[in-house]
DNA sequence: ACGATGGTTCGGCTATCATCGAACCATGAG
DNA sequence: CTCATGGTTCGATGATAGCCGAACCATCGT
């Protein structure tokens, strides 16, 4: 009879137990594959598709190709708001996730693709935002290009290319962005060139020298 | 799989689109009958009554009965904030709902039972609770005493019952509480002697005189 | 006591939706 | 190129739950 806003809609979204639960696991910013919500929910992948499809839909979900991988997360905070304003209901807590790779070395630090990630590719990400290196929608700073230069990664070095020069890159293990585009492989680069690091052979490994460790923690602050 | 807090039940409740609309009907905090939540709705009154159980059952909802009403009102703050939480989402805002009598003099004082309702009865109420009259679970203050006593409510002047001497009615009109109990009769009682009002034959209507209404508001201050 | 009204219960119909098997598409590794 | 893996689409099945007609119970007013 009467029309309000339409909040069975995203409610209908949550009543699912499969939904909540993918919900509930994602919870705490991170974001995961479709596989791991559809084992963690105790369904098919099929099922589990499904579902996602629906959130991502409703804009409950925020998606994120990499590769052949789909990593999900909330929407937003509104989102986690919402799931907090449905916790009170019931008193007991949520229990926590568990998740990531065996290897601590390759979530230390490790090249996805041409960029550095891992807890080292994230901690450059987040000091690069929060030290405002970089704008909102990913361009470059003034104060970026000083701090990139301090390594050697300046404007001139980059090749041409219609490739993004900065680009934001979901994170494996920490679950959190890191730095890529044509400046994370830069810096990369650079990396390897000043011997701060070098490549593990045969392996994604990207093994700093305890100098190497120490003076990137200092770079970037 | 994982266990977390059952944040399904309680979005399934607000799912259906017939128990949304009705919560969002009482999101102002007033309460409403199972027939005007009803045909609010669109729905037949079993429909309703189905939907208005499912609510009570929980605890989304608490209900008052009130002779063959049965009010319902929103549980608590939490479920407002819930709503608010899905409102979100939709950016247009909600619209409110009309209800209540239609004639005039009914709505700003008549008789409940034996005490007074309607706009002065609920202001009554308010006033004694923001004003320290009362306590929490409905005990008279010291306060209240003193101001009930100025106008002829001792505490001695009260019969010998077990009935108990202060309680909350839910109001019809204005779907607020007022002041009920020994207290709310022997108030009305005195209002009538004191002739700040009479009551209306063959109607529930209490009128109170100009200078009778304009001693009522000064003593509730 | 009786009718009118508010509200609930019961039973059956229907529609929606979650689920999974199977097949299919895309990406990455060797 | 070929295989393995992540993910989606399709179709059939089954369970859930909303809906209303009808009957029933309770309360109020006269």
């Amino acid at each position: 009879m009467r029309e309000g806003p339409d909040i069975a809609r995203i409610a209908a979204l949550v009543a699912d137990p499969v939904r909540s639960s993918m919900l509930l696991a994602l919870m705490d910013g991170r974001a995961l594959t479709a596989t791991e919500l559809a084992s963690l929910s105790g369904v098919t992948k099929q099922t589990a598709s499904g579902h996602l499809a629906k959130l991502v839909d409703g804009e409950v979900l925020a998606v994120e190709a990499q590769g052949r991988h789909r990593y999900f997360r909330l929407a937003g905070a509104h989102v986690a708001a919402l799931i907090e304003a449905l916790m009170v209901f019931s008193s007991d807590a949520a229990s926590p996730v568990r998740t990531g790779p065996k290897e601590p070395a390759l979530r230390k630090a490790r090249v996805c693709y041409d960029h550095l990630a891992g807890e080292m590719g994230v901690a450059l990400y987040d000091r690069a935002r929060e030290a405002g290196w970089l704008t909102d929608d990913l361009g470059v700073t003034e104060v970026g290009w000083s701090r990139f230069s301090a390594i050697g990664v300046t404007p001139d070095s980059l090749p041409r290319s219609n490739r993004p020069p900065c680009r934001a890159c979901l994170d494996w293990s920490q679950r959190r962005h890191h730095l890529a585009g044509l400046i994370g492989k830069a810096t990369l680069d650079r990396l390897f060139a000043l011997s701060w690091a070098r490549r593990l052979p045969a392996s994604r490994v990207v093994a700093f020298t305890p100098e190497g460790e120490r003076r990137f923690r200092e770079w970037i602050g």
